[in-house]
DNA sequence: ACCGTAGTACTACATCCAGAGTGGTGTCAA
DNA sequence: TTGACACCACTCTGGATGTAGTACTACGGT
């Protein structure tokens, strides 16, 4: 088992192309390989199978979509109303859509969890805690909205940007950020301190 | 190429089993044979290449979920509520839900179409065909909201729906009917909503 | 400065398996 | 009898795996 802390990232790095591009069937050591631009038998030697690649592959894709400083600053310092809200969801869904292959990697695990039990526990603990966080966070920060609120935002805007980077066409990308918009506004709508008579 | 159409049934039938078990790339001519416990070589007979038998494959698929006279009858005579658009938020849901190897085949061929993109295209004007048909029944009928309500509620419904397939215990079973209750109560404003900047 | 050692990079091989396609034969019904 | 189909068998091909073996590099000890 070799150690190169280096290589062993941008094999993992690797690995995420691969599954968003060949899917989870054609994630192999030797594609992995080829991605990464090493010799073959590489990836051999720095997995001990498939399901090891496949569940670091995934703690990878949650690393690279932290907010950076000025993100987590802008929620941290913005304003408690419906408008920042709308803001902060685009600023995260363009996001998640910029980096497309870690997302559309993050389905096909999604999918290859359904036939592999230790990978679906993986990633059940680990997208349950990021929606966990994601409400606590929002409760705490004082935002309007309460936890349902949060649920049916990540519902919706799931989908939003899976049919973006699956069918881009079903959704005009001019049409995105007032989606956004409208989910807000809508989904907002009980606890929304606005609305004048 | 062979022509018996029961044949040919149970084959692009087989598929979509296939297609939800092993994934796109695991659709392979011998796989659907094993599938449809037809001998080795018969699915070479009847499709020319492996895109015909995704398309196949995603045709039939809207075709199983078409809903039946009883679901039917109770959207013409039901009232026209918010109680009853939720009653049927969550016969929809249930519906394609009891077809879980369907729904997963049609993800996995909307990630197929990231490659392809003459499926993407069939895919795309299918689903964007359903999406219209949806509005267009929806205004029709008179039932309170929307066309922006509808794609709301398309958007969250999908992903509360891949959510319980891929990864049940994000949301216990027991919640996905109040979460549909949620999902309509919030995105059916009650009047006309004022659209943010 | 020299050498030995450890860790790693790279290559090459032996093996294995699954899929494709197709030709040929058997079967049934019009 | 003929034609369409079911079934079986065979070959060819490609890709994947894991590992043995060699080469390179850095580093520590003397």
């Amino acid at each position: 088992m070799r150690q190169n802390p280096a290589r062993r990232a941008a094999l993992v790095d690797a690995a995420i192309e691969v599954l968003a591009r060949e899917g989870a069937r054609g994630l192999t050591f030797r594609a992995v390989d080829s991605e990464a631009k090493v010799p073959n038998g590489t990836a051999s030697n720095y997995f001990t199978n498939r399901d090891d690649l496949l569940t670091q592959a995934g703690a990878r894709v949650y690393e690279r979509w932290q907010p950076d400083a000025s993100a987590f600053a802008e929620v941290v310092e913005g304003p408690r109303d419906r408008a920042h809200l709308t803001a902060l969801m685009r600023e995260m869904v363009g996001r998640l859509t910029d980096f497309p292959a870690g997302y559309l990697a993050l389905i096909e695990l999604r999918l290859e969890a359904t036939r592999r039990p230790e990978l679906r526990a993986v990633l059940t603990r680990r997208i349950r805690a990021d929606l966990d966080a994601n409400i606590g966070f929002h409760l705490e920060s004082g935002m309007p909205g309460d936890a349902t609120t949060v649920v049916l935002l990540y519902m919706a805007l799931n989908w939003l940007i899976l049919e973006r980077l699956t069918l881009p066409d079903i959704f005009p990308g001019s049409q995105v950020d007032d989606l956004v918009a409208d989910a807000v506004e809508r989904i907002l709508t009980p606890d929304a301190p606005v609305r004048e008579a």
